[in-house]
DNA sequence: AAGATGCTTAGCCGTTTGGCTAACTGATTT
DNA sequence: AAATCAGTTAGCCAAACGGCTAAGCATCTT
């Protein structure tokens, strides 16, 4: 399950935005129309359905439109590449420390056995 | 431990280029100075420079220079906000989810006892 | 003392971002 | 049929981004 080059970049790049934060927090209660979202928003229009096309670009979003609103839902997996990436991150760090431990053990062994 | 407001901001901007991020994985095996790091990637000087001082204002790294070579670092807690607001956003999802099951649950006992 | 090395500063350039207004389209309501 | 409502498109604007070159400034090295 690998993941595009630029997925990570467009997933990251959207979350670097507290419009589109607070949009996502507020989608994870559950769906809601454009304007019912743009509500709380001090910002014209154009500008917020901007930031929905924005996470629905990175696939944080799914829209759709019936009669004249569209409503706005989550995607419930999409933040994955970014934990994943995170974690590997994590592992590596750790794998470094590990590698460190191992390092000072062996050190004091020597030590031990007499230089 | 609550985060001033824009510091998810920076942190997320900072992730959301291929460059810094290559940064940060090379960093996990420990730390280089800027010319090291540098080396594999197909950049002016300059140019890359700026990817570090970027890592650097949203504290994913630190540097300190000794003689003419600046040395760059991970710093090790920094990636927890965003962790966190991970975790959080996922934890309203789940609430959310949740309180559907709730409500599926009331609702199927509302039809045992007879409509 | 001279030269090479390792950044660093300054300044330019094109693209993207995040905001706006004005005007338009299509659905619903009255 | 007319008015209203929910988005949408188009076009403008300033600031930020990501890249570059040229030149400067301290160390080391020779």
């Amino acid at each position: 399950m690998n993941l595009s080059p630029g997925q990570l970049d467009t997933l990251f790049q959207a979350l670097g935005d507290p419009t589109r934060r607070a949009i996502l927090e507020r989608l994870a209660r559950g769906p809601a129309t454009v304007t019912e979202l743009a509500g709380p928003f001090d910002m014209a229009l154009p500008s917020f359905l901007g930031h929905v096309r924005r996470l629905e670009g990175a696939g944080l979003v799914e829209t759709s439109k019936q009669g004249r609103t569209r409503t706005v839902k989550l995607v419930p997996g999409a933040f994955t590449p970014v934990r994943s990436w995170l974690d590997e991150q994590r592992a590596l760090w750790e794998g470094r420390l590990d590698r460190l431990d191992d390092y000072l053990t062996r050190l004091m062994k020597e030590r031990a056995d007499g230089s």
